[in-house]
DNA sequence: TAGTCGTGGTG
DNA sequence: TCACCAAGACT
């Protein structure tokens, strides 16, 4: 499959671009990421699933503080659940966090500890698509196989000048094709890193610096100046918005807090419970509102004593991929008549300070709890204005 | 196949 | 301020 309108340079180029990218690599790219440096394919799995759809700046503190609680698979495999969401938490994409942990179980389980070797298998896990099993089994064991990221694919698609948005089907397939065929036979993690490094600096989204690119003289972007417009962008459609209504529930220093199901959004985090199904009102005086917020809350709280107040909270928006989430947070006093407690079943958990500091939340529950001021012992302050 | 799934950086 | 998107996988 030809990707280039000319033929000729495109072959050209095709025979001697990994040899290039290879030795690019070694003078210009990267060498001392934390991932870097080891065979050791459990560091080198868990760099890969950070690393999908995350930047390196901000994997790099998380990867560290996990190997630190987690230094083999055999030690995540029997790690619980609620371990590693925490230090998930804040990260993204929490199904991941959820695959990661069953992944190191099945590794324990069915391989004896050990990460397979070849793609096909690695593939088979759980996490793991067609691209991070190539990537893993190029660094861990020289496997012969290709990756596409977003790096490849905009690296690809400016140097043979492929048209088309490259999360469409027909043009995936297309790139994976090329990608294959341009393997060289051997130094492949020299050359997987290459092409990493070469779509994280040089040719970035931004402003690629085409004068200092083994590719300049061949790349068909630059040569018709469509460095800005390859890769062609993703057809944008606009995004729906969803309000969300909050409960803050406070016994003394303790806020009760609920597991989330582990599908959808946040799955396996804990969050502040939601009024369900979710409200029109807009308007915080609503009448229907505050009464089926103070029934929501009395329900949730009627162990630990009644409803004393309920105050509407500083709002914030939360911008996902695909929708626009604003939350709502209401703060309800309860007038203790039960003893303090952290009493929990599965899915609630009253938290002081410290349990907050523990738990898996995501980042937008954590703002608001964070603006609580709570603590293990002492005066509970309210910063959080209304 | 098209939606879903987080958070933070960047121009 | 806002659109765009990053070492993608799963359903």
């Amino acid at each position: 499959m030809k990707a280039s309108s000319n033929d000729t340079t495109s072959g050209a180029l095709a025979h001697t671009f990994a040899e290039r990218l290879i030795a690019w690599q070694a003078e210009h790219g990267r060498h001392d990421l934390p991932w870097q440096n080891t065979r050791d394919a459990y560091r080198i799995w868990l760099s890969e699933i950070m690393l999908q759809q995350t930047q390196v700046a901000t994997v790099i503190p998380y990867y560290g503080r996990f190997l630190e609680r987690f230094p083999d698979v055999a030690a995540l495999a029997r790690a619980p659940q609620d371990d590693v969401m925490a230090l998930w938490s804040g990260l993204g994409y929490y199904s991941r966090a959820r695959n990661l942990h069953r992944c190191a179980q099945v590794v324990v389980a069915e391989h004896g500890g050990r990460f397979p070797a070849d793609p096909e298998t690695l593939a088979t896990l759980p996490g793991i698509g067609r691209s991070t099993a190539a990537a893993i089994a190029a660094f861990a064991y020289d496997a012969h196989a290709a990756i596409l990221d977003g790096n490849v694919k905009r690296v690809l698609a400016r140097v043979f000048g492929i048209e088309g948005f490259p999360g469409a089907p027909k043009v995936e397939r297309e790139m994976w094709a090329l990608a294959e065929s341009l393997l060289p036979q051997r130094d492949l993690p020299a050359y997987t890193q290459g092409m990493m490094d070469l779509g994280a600096t040089l040719c970035g989204r931004g402003k690629p610096r085409c004068g200092e690119c083994p590719f300049d003289g061949d790349c068909v972007a630059h040569a018709t100046g469509r460095e800005r417009t390859l890769p062609t962008s993703k057809p944008k459609k606009t995004q729906p918005e969803r309000y969300v209504d909050v409960l803050v529930i406070r016994a003394g220093e303790r806020v009760l807090f609920e597991r989330r199901p582990d599908s959808g959004i946040w799955g396996g985090l804990w969050s502040l419970p939601e009024l369900t199904p979710p409200t029109d009102a807009r308007d915080p005086d609503d009448a229907l509102l505050r009464a089926r917020l103070t029934e929501h809350a009395a329900a949730l709280g009627a162990k630990l004593g009644a409803v004393q107040s309920v105050l509407p909270l500083h709002g914030l928006t939360h911008v996902f991929t695909h929708f626009k989430l604003h939350l709502r947070p209401w703060l309800v006093t309860l007038s203790l008549t039960g003893a303090p407690t952290s009493a929990n079943d599965d899915n609630h958990a009253w938290l002081d300070g410290a349990g907050v500091a523990a738990a898996g939340l995501p980042s937008p529950i954590r703002k608001i709890a964070d603006a609580l001021s709570l603590h293990p012992s002492g005066t509970a302050q309210l910063s959080l204005p209304t």
